[in-house]
DNA sequence: TTGTAGGCGTTATCAT
DNA sequence: ATGATAACGCCTACAA
């Protein structure tokens, strides 16, 4: 590997000067530029981004940390991500907290050992503290964490009032909620909104918590056959939703005629799926987008105008209800 | 960030002692360790990666090149991947190349810069050359890509002649392969493995090609609207598998009762779906553990047993054949 | 306009 | 057993 040395001594200049080439900075007359510019191919140079950003004490790396990678709504997420962080021109760490607050916390201190910039954090745990202390700019995606910690999540209570309201419209009377782990503000926000709306229409759904990612489908059948009559589900994710149809149709069901169905995250596969799924979508594009932004103007020590942004969700109608 | 100054301040020692401690080498006095310690944790001293990386000349960390993350399969295989380099004490770094071949060199240079240890490439382009003048260890994953780049696939063809084989003994007599791009040499081992068996019966399948991830349902609908008497299908990917499926209910079409469809990749979606599909499962578990040993071997310049290993398939039976 | 030299935080090779 | 010190490759005052 050429160094920068190297570069100087092939064009017969000092190293200050390839810098200021490599980073077009200062004086430079436009021959020697050429001369360097020639050697740097020459010699198929490329910087060390280690000894730069050592010197820089900035990496020009966003860590990001999810609870899941397979978790497809969460890999759809990334994907995204990545995009507005390469438009920055900023490189991307994925870490897999595998839910785990033992591997966050090392992931922490790994990120900061590389003199990452930024971090991104979807996280379900909950220990402010932690990051508090961090004084690498963070921004939380999916959840609130904290006021100190700027955040973006969709607006799930809108979420919860939409799903709510389709069901209701569409003739419901026996609803079930199955949603996350209730211990997740996400997943309060959602039964808030759904609730406010059965409550107005005098309807007391029964609320199941499951994993998000891997709901167990025995528990599913159990609820839904501890109430035969029901005739609308609410899902905290697709992933649960589809595992729901599933049962359903053992149990000898049709979805959307017996019991509708609506799911959450409009993950790509809920178009592709039979029946093809209703869903409360979110909106991925934008949130990747507003968490990057914001993450920007802290790196850069801009002003934030908002600690916590909250994304539209809308409504997907597709053939899990009528 | 206390730096290793500053706790070989704190602590009344040189700087030499401290590293010593770090890193567990070299003779210190078990006084002095406690000490040094103690000034670690006051300060709550980590050691600064980048340093350590410019000196050492390698960074502990592995790049894993996909081009896709989105693809439920390279997705999941990715956290298993991720699971086993872990374990080795690296980090991961994901580069996502959106199968473009200049965001994948983009990313070959990227890591260099970073003193990468090793990558990890799944690729569907070509250009060998650019991967052979690269200096860091590499191994390829589900493409063999030259005789000079270790890699790890699946048993491709063993794949088509298990699809092939249960189809015509579920009594299938008019069959479509619907594959990936053909010009991939993973599908053109699928395509051999099949026509084999299909051969052998005097069947002659009809084979389309289509996008793994976006499959086109206007041209699934179109093929199939041409073989009216179809009633077996071999997809080269699941999420392929979901749209036919789609498109077949579309036509009024029964799955498995009039077509039978057998899947590629057992995603973990593939048991959630209804019906629950019918798959050649790929060992992600063991592609990805010989992948990263492999790697190993390499970045430890141990010798390596073969430079390309094929992994066994197998044929998981659910709902969507009979 | 260009070059010299010191420093970024570590590690490792010497001495001591 | 411990401490100076020279690298690692790069950037940036400051000097020339």
């Amino acid at each position: 590997m050429a160094t920068i040395k190297d570069v100087a001594k092939r064009a017969h200049v000092s190293v200050a000067t390839v810098s200021r080439v490599i980073n077009n900075k200062g004086y430079v007359n436009e021959e020697t530029r050429l001369l360097v510019v020639e050697a740097i191919e020459a010699l198929n140079y490329v910087p060390n981004e280690l000894a730069r950003s050592l010197f820089k004490k900035q990496s020009r790396i966003i860590g990001v940390i999810v609870p899941h990678m397979t978790s497809y709504y969460f890999a759809e997420l990334i994907e995204i991500i990545e995009n507005f962080i390469i438009e920055e021109d900023y490189h991307v760490m994925v870490c897999n907290s595998r839910d785990d607050f033992a591997r966050e916390s090392k992931y922490l201190k790994v990120l900061q050992q590389y003199s990452i910039d930024g971090i991104l954090l979807v996280s379900n745990t909950h220990r402010i503290h932690d990051y508090q202390d961090l004084k690498v700019p963070i921004v939380a995606i999916d959840h609130h964490l904290s006021d100190h910690i700027p955040s973006v999540t969709s607006n799930n209570i809108q979420g919860g009032i939409l799903a709510a309201s389709k069901l209701i419209e569409a003739g419901c009377t026996e609803i079930i909620h199955f949603r996350g782990p209730s211990i997740l503000p996400t997943v309060q926000d959602r039964t808030t909104g759904f609730r406010s709306i059965m409550d107005k229409h005098r309807v007391a759904p029964n609320s199941f918590d499951l994993a998000f990612k891997d709901p167990d489908p025995q528990e599913i059948l159990s609820c839904l056959e501890k109430l035969p009559n029901v005739n609308g589900i609410f899902c905290d994710s697709d992933v649960i939703a589809l595992s729901v149809i599933q049962c359903l149709k053992q149990l000898g069901k049709n979805v959307p005629e017996d019991v509708q169905v609506i799911g959450f995250d409009n993950i790509e596969l809920a178009q592709m799926i039979t029946p093809r799924l209703t869903t409360i979508s979110q909106n991925k594009e934008q949130i990747a987008q507003t968490a990057v932004s914001l993450l920007m103007k802290l790196i850069q020590k801009q002003p934030i105008e908002a600690t916590h942004i909250e994304i539209d969700v809308n409504l997907v109608e597709r053939e899990t209800t009528q």
